[in-house]
RNA sequence: GUCCCCUUCGUCUAUCGGUUAGGACACCAGGUUUUCAUCCUGGAAAGAGGAGUUCGAUUCUCCUAGGGGAUACCA
């Protein structure tokens, strides 16, 4: 049978964090097992649901490249099919009416509790005949589930679990304006798309048992289960807006790259071996159910943040160089011209290993954008005091007779000067970086004054602009 | 309150009864580098606590503690 796996995030707020390693794991079944992945937007809730949200949704999965198969179907356009399902499972009897008003349950529930029980619906309408009914309520459809025994449940990650009977109360699939509950919409849903695996966060561990007895009174197969641990914050808690419950996209935005998000998320309560270094491609070929941890995972920033050096710096030229590009048109609304995007190209090498995100590799490269006089931070200005700038100039006339200009010439030209004047060679250096970078740290010297060409770099220390 | 789940270095994790408890990130120290980063070498760092089972428990069982989840006419 072919493997079918489903993500049905509900668009209420941004896609974070914990929802895209869902989709995740349950994309990266689906293509282990040369399945479907399919998208389900749980929009039943009208008065929550945002358009916002569901286009973040869909954003954020395009950003990952968890595509899915076929169209996204929208909940809220299959109500009418649920509705039939709660009636048949009326007709069935398997399901009744209830009239209890809302102040009744708040009632039970708080007599429950009194009585150190599991509140819960007491069944009270569960026998009685319609006759009983009074005139002027509309009821609520409940479902009969079992009073005695026990219910099993058999979670790939989870393990066989099982809770009594007693605990379930007869819960509620169709509301008392007709609409079914989340309970009820899940199962026909899943039922319909042919779901074979639910993957999902393990807050709905518990509704499973509930769902169970939906499907066991229509007679429907169960799909299997596998029930992922939240990820939490650092500090154990809930994940909260200091610790990464933004929405993905804003991992875009901060310069996380797209294959580092993958591998990250998929490290998170997942593991083969030793292995850190994973590709989409090798996920797929090694992803399984039976490796992921139960225990919940701390969401770390910093080793995001490592993860994502490590896909920068093996990362293309070519792609980088687009990379920044965007990020000025985009984010400083600059449009950086060909010849300047050839500079960073060529300068590339030497900026990529000391760059952590997409943002720092862009600002890191300014120095290659801008042209002479450039604009000095504060450290270097520190470093281009008058004793360094009549350095400077003194060893431009130097400088200005070198013919050819490579890294390798620059060095010996730079180092034989120093020699020559017995000069320390970082008192020379230092402040030629300055004058030329605008920076007090900045790729290698020789490196970026071949890139930079001769006569920029001489228009550069020549006009310090202190 | 009730039910369910979880607990190995700070963090992510390996270990499927016998290991000097391994790796990665972060951290510290050294080396390379004109700077910074990369890179290389080394270091510190863990089985929540308590009972059992066993010749032997991180690993199996129970209890306690801590954490998480669920207990809606939300999803």
């Amino acid at each position: 049978m072919k493997v079918i796996t489903r993500f049905a995030p509900s668009p209420t707020g941004y896609l974070h964090i914990g929802g895209v390693r869902t989709a995740l794991f349950n994309w990266l079944f689906a293509k282990n097992n040369n399945g479907l992945f399919k998208l389900r937007i749980e929009d039943t809730d009208v008065k929550r649901s945002t358009q916002e949200a569901k286009e973040a949704i869909i954003k954020g999965l395009k950003w990952l490249q968890l595509d899915w198969d076929e169209d996204e179907v929208y909940q809220s356009k299959r109500i009418k099919r649920h509705k039939e399902i709660g009636n048949e499972l009326l007709k069935l009897g398997h399901a009744y009416k209830c009239y209890c008003s809302p102040e009744e349950l708040t009632e039970m529930r708080e007599q429950a509790r009194k009585e150190k029980r599991a509140p819960r619906y007491n069944g009270k309408w569960r026998d009685k005949d319609d006759s009983e009914a009074p005139n002027n309520v509309k009821p609520v459809i409940r479902i009969k589930c079992p009073q005695a025994g026990s219910t099993e449940i058999n979670d790939i990650v989870q393990g066989n679990i099982s809770i009594k009977n007693n605990e379930l109360d007869d819960f509620i699939i169709l509301r008392s304006d007709g609409t079914p509950t989340y309970m009820l919409s899940v199962v026909v849903d899943d039922y319909d798309m042919g779901v074979t695996h639910v993957i999902r966060g393990d807050d709905h561990f518990t509704n499973t048992f509930r769902q169970q007895h939906i499907y066991n009174a229509l007679n429907w197969p169960l799909p299997k289960y596998a029930h992922i641990p939240l990820i939490h914050g650092m500090d154990g808690g809930k994940l909260s807006k200091r610790h990464g419950a933004l929405g993905v996209d804003s991992y875009d935005d901060m310069g996380y790259l797209q294959e580092t998000m993958l591998n990250y998320l998929l490290r998170l309560g997942w593991s083969h071996g030793d292995k850190e270094i994973i590709s989409r491609e090798e996920a797929i070929k090694l992803f399984n159910l039976d490796s992921i941890g139960k225990s919940s995972a701390k969401f770390d920033i910093e080793r995001l943040t490592s993860l994502n050096a490590y896909y920068i710096e093996n990362k293309n030229n070519e792609d980088l160089v687009t990379a920044v590009k965007n990020y000025y048109t985009n984010k400083k609304n600059i449009n950086i011209d060909n010849e300047d995007l050839t500079l960073i190209l060529n300068g590339m090498n030497g900026l990529k290993s000391r760059a952590r995100t997409i943002n720092e590799l862009a600002e890191m490269c300014s120095f290659y954008i801008e042209k002479a006089p450039i604009t000095l931070d504060k450290k270097s200005k520190k470093v281009l005091n008058d004793d360094n700038i009549s350095a400077l100039k003194l060893y431009y006339k130097q400088l200005l007779k070198l013919e050819e200009w490579n890294k390798i010439k620059i060095e010996e030209d730079i180092k034989m000067y120093c020699q020559e004047n017995n000069i320390n060679l970082g008192k020379l250096a230092q402040p030629l970086r300055a004058a030329i970078t605008g920076k007090a740290v900045s790729p290698g010297l020789y490196e970026l004054m071949e890139v930079l060409g001769k006569s920029e770099t001489l228009a550069r220390i020549i006009n310090i602009n202190n």
